[in-house]
DNA sequence: TGTAACCTAACGAACGTTAGGTAGTCTTTT
DNA sequence: AAAAGACTACCTAACGTTCGTTAGGTTACA
């Protein structure tokens, strides 16, 4: 019985684990069920991590750290503010559409997590993109408070996403919905033009 | 040592462990964490329930099913079609508003819920409501699809409130905007105006 | 006398974690 | 260049705790 010819290293464990903790959540996936993901047993994995709070909290660290630069490419659409608003909503409808697991571990911090987590998340991923919205947000409509309508642009974009499961047994729920450009085309018309803006 | 004048029943026992469900989630509970926000033992909770499943699934029940009928009243608001409008953000803001629980168990369904437990939940507590809203979408705008626009007025509402959390930590936050009048007129604006109608 | 509502005690399973051992690999010393 | 030592990455085995759950006994009330 030989040992596998290449060891896994920190890297290797966290990106299996991601997964993990974004389908089952903290409590649902235990040492066992990332040790077997990986092709080791449970112990082997404190000769990497000193406990399990110690991996959940490097592998958040590491689904949300390449984040904040891909929201970076979002903005840098240049031209009119309507066009940039386009633009922008359309980047991001597309990354978060493609990415399931970022936006379930997401929602588990809104539920689950603590302060600290928080903190470092709004200010490690979210500020830079965030402060761009706002200022895009007072371009567009200088009147209007800008926090909230960053996060209205975020509600909209996010919760047509997150809904994909019940939305399938609601009324007039079709499978065209979860399409990408269909949310973003949808998105961008209704703040430009609110309601009116569809005819 | 006297036992307890009154004994619990079921309907009892489920109200106190619906915000320990909605707390921790599922897994999160213990049976004793149940029995001990009852003042019994764990063991007397299977008088009343089969298993932990069957509790929780009640729990859910029992949660939501009020909800129906507390919606149903947002939508007996007459008048212009934006007037209703205005009408049913406010009374659906303040509604959520006020039952953290609720919106803490929807989200936990969003992630963890099977589909015959979405699709209950998308029938029992949700169609009615929704159906009209879709109405209403229908006669605001009435080039728009009705579902998308649904989703949408639910999107504004509801991510305002559960983003409450980070929001704090991100530029512009203001206590302000957790208030259930501030969050509602500002989606009945953008609704009606998009970003345009602020100034 | 029954029955409903609780109790104590304990079961087996799963959990996070630790102790101690082993097989390869790298480094240093002779 | 070869031997000795140290280190890395894994292993098996087991610890103590907590979990859902069951068995069987006790009390209050109809």
């Amino acid at each position: 019985m030989t040992r596998p010819v290449k060891s896994k290293n920190k890297e290797d464990i966290l990106d299996l684990a991601i997964p993990l903790f974004a389908q089952s959540g903290y409590t649902g996936v235990s040492m066992r069920d990332i040790a077997s993901a990986v092709g080791i047993k449970a112990a082997s994995l404190y000769h990497h991590f000193p406990d399990k709070q110690t991996l959940y909290l490097q592998a958040m660290a590491r689904a949300f750290e390449d984040k904040a630069q891909g929201f970076a490419t979002a903005l840098t659409v240049t031209g009119t503010p309507e066009k940039r608003l386009a633009g922008f909503v359309q980047i991001f409808t597309t990354l978060m559409s493609k990415d399931p697991e970022f936006r379930a571990l997401l929602q588990r911090e809104l539920l689950d997590g603590d302060e600290v987590r928080l903190k470092k998340i709004a200010s490690e991923v979210f500020r830079e993109p965030f402060v761009a919205m706002e200022a895009l947000a007072d371009e567009l409509a200088p009147g209007c408070d800008a926090h909230m309508v960053a996060i209205s642009i975020a509600s909209l974009i996010l919760y047509h996403l997150e809904t994909a499961p019940i939305r399938r047994y609601l009324p007039g729920g079709k499978a065209r919905h979860n399409k990408p450009d269909v949310i973003s085309q949808h998105v961008t018309s209704l703040l430009l033009h609110g309601l009116k803006g569809c005819g």
